[in-house]
DNA sequence: TCTGGGGTCCTAGGACCC
DNA sequence: TCTGGGGTCCTAGGACCC
């Protein structure tokens, strides 16, 4: 029988900030996205005070006010860290491993059914815990989809305290009839609607919904969720991630960009993010999308567009990239509009090692990847942007705004804890 | 004034081929 | 009257995830 844990580190975000800086347990904290502009995490007290996620900050200015909440920018460079430190620690407890998101990781536990599997998921806990500094929430289950419904319960209920196994549930029905559809795994806002206008409204009746009606409707993604519900496991554990499909680099501006300069410099620096990228998966790319866009959310003129790329050779060289992308934005820019956002797409990605040559192709490939390499490793040690392009321009006042980013505790000397005595 | 970013998978329909 | 059938590949769009 297949088994699963579901490790989940509890608002993680938000976590990640209390480790060093202890006095922000037990108080509402929250991190937002990109620009300072929606939250992407609160903690238990944020959530008791009616904190959704997702809300834009300014709607929740009165709250944040009223109730000293505490607010931080998000700081990727830390979480990231914190994450992998995390995912290092749950590499001790089997070699089935499947990182399925920055915060979550499911174990293969088939082969362990001898042992007392809630004992063993607190030790998990615990270890994770004194490690790393992060709580987390363990879910024990047949199926991946019962072990996130598992996990739900181990963070809810007071008596699980962190961990919780299904299979040694006495009643699962009455467990997954408390079990809303829009909180199962793979339900999402438009899928809820229509289970309910069916009378569909908990794990369990989803569950004894006639599959024959789920598959015509929801198609195969449905029929095997209703199967993993009954407990016959249909999503294998993943261990070994395929190769990335694609790399997307996008940013909404600090303010908006009225100028095609302004806008080229954007695009230059995003496509600078995305060729590092690939180039750390090692892969290269032979289709580029360039696209840009006016703020929906105004009653302004609005304008998108995108233009897509063949290249003639795939590639992972930042120069290539640079000139077809900045040709790219030349050809869709519109003078006269507001924008909000721009973004780089890398796709149909090749292995780098196996680039198709071109007989046409007079670049020096061996001189430019040598070049690439040292640009990647100085950025690395000397921090990101110590090389970079002119394209990027200098002023950048396009760039989003992190008003309240921790220190990046973990990675940058300079910013590292320091512990007083006094 | 202020509304994120980066992914995956599935399906339907059209083009094209034999 | 009556205009094949089946496969493959690609793309766009819709659903979902964190």
């Amino acid at each position: 029988m297949a088994l699963f844990a579901l490790v989940d580190c509890n608002n993680f975000y938000v976590s990640c900030e209390r480790v060093f800086d202890p006095k922000l347990e037990g108080k509402p904290v929250v991190v937002l996205s990109n620009n300072d502009g929606i939250v992407v995490a609160r903690s238990n007290e944020a959530k008791a005070l009616g904190i959704g996620m997702g809300v834009p900050e300014f709607q929740i200015r009165h709250l944040i006010r009223r109730h000293d909440v505490q607010v931080f920018s998000s700081n990727y460079t830390l979480y990231g860290d914190m994450s992998q430190r995390v995912m290092e620690t749950l590499a001790q407890f089997t070699p089935n491993l499947e990182v399925y998101s920055i915060d979550e990781a499911f174990l293969s536990l088939s082969g362990f059914t001898s042992r007392d599997l809630t004992e063993y998921g607190r030790t998990i806990k615990a270890t994770v815990k004194r490690w790393t500094g992060i709580p987390v929430s363990v879910g024990i289950a047949e199926t991946k989809t019962l072990a996130k419904v598992a996990g739900r319960v181990a963070k809810r209920s007071i008596g699980a305290a962190g961990v919780f196994d299904l299979t040694v549930c006495q009643d699962r029905n009455a467990l997954l009839a408390l079990t809303p559809v829009e909180d199962i795994w793979g339900i999402g806002r438009n899928w809820a609607r229509l289970l309910k206008q069916h009378g569909i409204t908990t794990a369990l009746s989803l569950r004894e919904a006639d599959v024959h009606w789920v598959r015509g409707t929801m198609g195969v993604v449905g029929e095997r969720l209703v199967r993993e519900l009954h407990g016959v496991s249909c999503l294998a554990l993943d261990d070994c991630p395929p190769p990335k499909q694609g790399i997307t680099v996008s940013r909404s501006f600090g303010r908006s960009v009225t100028t095609l300069a302004e806008m080229k410099e954007a695009v230059a620096f995003y496509t600078g993010r995305a060729a590092e990228k690939l180039r750390e998966e090692r892969l290269a790319v032979t289709v580029l999308t360039v696209f840009l866009t006016t703020n929906t959310f105004k009653d302004e003129p609005q304008y998108s567009n995108a233009a897509t790329i063949k290249l003639p050779v795939a590639t992972d060289s930042t120069f290539d990239m640079l000139r077809h992308a900045l040709h790219g934005v030349e050809r869709i820019y519109r003078d006269g509009y507001r924008y909000k956002k721009a973004g780089v797409m890398l796709t149909a990605l090749v292995p780098a090692s196996q680039v198709q040559g071109d007989l046409f192709d007079q670049q020096d490939r061996e001189r430019s990847r040598t070049l690439m390499r040292v640009l990647d490793r100085l950025n690395d040690h000397m921090g990101a942007g110590t090389l970079r392009y002119a394209a990027e321009g200098i002023t950048k006042r396009w760039q989003a705004r992190f008003e309240r980013r921790s220190p990046a505790y973990t990675t940058r000397w300079e910013e590292l804890p320091v512990a007083k005595v006094s």
